[in-house]
DNA sequence: TTAATGTCTTTTATCGTGAAAAAACAGTTT
DNA sequence: AAACTGTTTTTTCACGATAAAAGACATTAA
């Protein structure tokens, strides 16, 4: 499956899935323009979707009329794996095989091998490796082949080091804020969702790591260096993926992480800047212990 | 000119027009594989050198014996344009577009007209903005076009307080390794680069931004950190434009660092943490002036 | 028996092509 | 006139194909 064709068209199909819920809310539709801004696409998709709509009879469609004339059935969405972007396939297969054990450093990637694999083509392998290589797990020798650099304690020391230098920066520049920037508006919304979330702690508790994305990337956007700010997606990424793998004491980690958050938004909003710190740091060195003890511990590899 | 051919055959050239240069030195070449170390290619391509070089007459070429029969003309070398990669063309021509004006901030960036400007593939030339884009000065919109964020003032202050933040712990690693280290000798290597270079200022001040390169990376890499070390890729990018671009007082600023550069030596040398900081951060901040001058200020823009 | 050369296979780099999606343009409706 | 819809053009995304280059295998010389 998958092969011979030019290009997926899940760009369609994620906009229209996500139209189909909107139609529970209302009983017309806006404007093409507004439902192309409110999804994100073009009008191009926009009337593709209108016209499918119209098709299997959700909606009525004359020029600016768009009247919803049913309720969204299961069986009218697209499947959600025809929804994904090519690269998220790529890096969701890459992944898979990365932590799927077997993934030595100093391997070497073929792209051919893994395009044939995922069943892409090897245009899409290549530029998903390039744009991958930026996390610094990989990198490519000149006319020829990718290596490995693996998933290693080394790799979490110097990605925790940087990290934790453009925090403590981020975090000072976020306590030195106006008192009327909405930053702060902002925060007291995330320090809400904690509380709610630690209430429902024992239920909810893998809604977490999504909480923790946005509180870091809120802070980090203060420093105002893209450097500092695009560097949390390495830090994202790696922590998305560790999430998913090591589930052992997940619950109980969260919490401790949850009240971890609270001190430093508590912190923060004090503007002091010695307390900023300590809850920065103390944070900090608690998510690279659960970062590290999750990486098996390999033989020290020689240093060149 | 260009069009239709699959792919240059530069990889080759290039090797050739430096195994020419071998052929100065001695009167037979060495084996096939050890060629091949030497210049960095395989031994296919070897084997097309060697080729060649026998049909122009310039060795005789029977299974091991490969004697050289005459020197090489300037005739005999690939014209150097034939050698350059397809991505060192495409940057060369995205930088002179950049840099030659009319590049305002927010304009956006137009894959295939880029590709029809150049003379090669759009595949070339997405490849080349994915790598590009991590230093900083443009951005995707997903599924759509790429923004240029320009090569603005704001962009020189955020990548310098990054390169002081890595360089200042770079160098403080550095001046912390211990008197056995290689390093030490490479440090006296280029101090003694750098004395030449002073007496011969009046005749070679181009030579500089090599020397300069080498130190910082030399620095860097004491960090151990991939993150810190890839970081120097953005900076010398920018300075190797940036030293192409803006030649007033050339001379004299290029003078100016060579002395801070001794001077930085000799506190790393003297392995004393206060004077190592104090000399690096005198140094960072004349180059960041340097750097800030040769921006034209433009009108400061709307935060969002 | 090691290390070279000779030959064959695989992989990478690059292009042209075509469908999906965006964007531009032109005509309508409010 | 402003904002919409209808239509056409352009651009992005992804593929298969092919030459260059790398790499693997087989053979031969020292």
């Amino acid at each position: 499956m998958g092969q011979g064709m030019s290009k997926s068209n899940n760009v369609y199909k994620d906009a229209y899935n996500r139209c189909l819920r909107l139609l529970d809310e209302t009983r017309s539709l806006p404007s093409e323009p507004e439902l192309g801004a409110l999804l994100g696409v073009s009008r191009t998709t926009v009337r593709s979707i209108l016209a499918r709509m119209e098709e299997t009879g959700l909606i009525a469609w004359n020029k600016r009329a768009k009247t919803v004339l049913r309720d969204p059935r299961p069986d009218d969405f697209f499947p959600e794996e025809e929804t994904d972007t090519l690269a998220e396939i790529i890096e969701r297969s890459f992944m898979r095989r990365l932590l799927a054990g077997g993934a030595e450093a100093g391997m070497q990637i073929n792209e051919l091998e893994l395009a044939r694999e995922i069943g892409v083509g090897t245009t899409s392998v290549r530029e998903f490796l390039i744009r991958f290589s930026r996390f610094g797990l990989i990198e490519k020798r000149r006319n020829s082949h990718w290596v490995l650099k693996g998933f290693t304690r080394a790799f979490a020391l110097e990605l925790t080091e940087i990290r934790e230098m453009f925090e403590l920066r981020s975090a000072a520049a976020f306590a030195a804020l106006p008192p009327d920037s909405p930053v702060w508006g902002d925060l007291d919304r995330l320090e809400e969702e904690h509380r709610v979330l630690q209430r429902e702690i024992a239920t909810r508790f893998n809604a977490f790591s999504e909480l923790d994305e946005r509180l870091h990337r809120l802070i980090h956007r203060a420093s105002h260096n893209r450097f500092i700010v695009d560097f949390y997606d390495v830090i994202a990424m790696i922590f998305h993926y560790h999430y998913q793998w090591n589930k052992a004491q997940e619950r109980e980690r969260n919490e401790v992480a949850i009240g971890e958050h609270l001190a430093y938004i508590e912190a923060l909003k004090s503007r002091d800047l010695g307390k900023v710190d300590a809850a920065c740091r103390k944070h900090l060195k608690s998510a690279r212990q659960t970062l590290l003890t999750s990486i098996p511990e390999s033989r020290p590899s020689q240093k060149s």
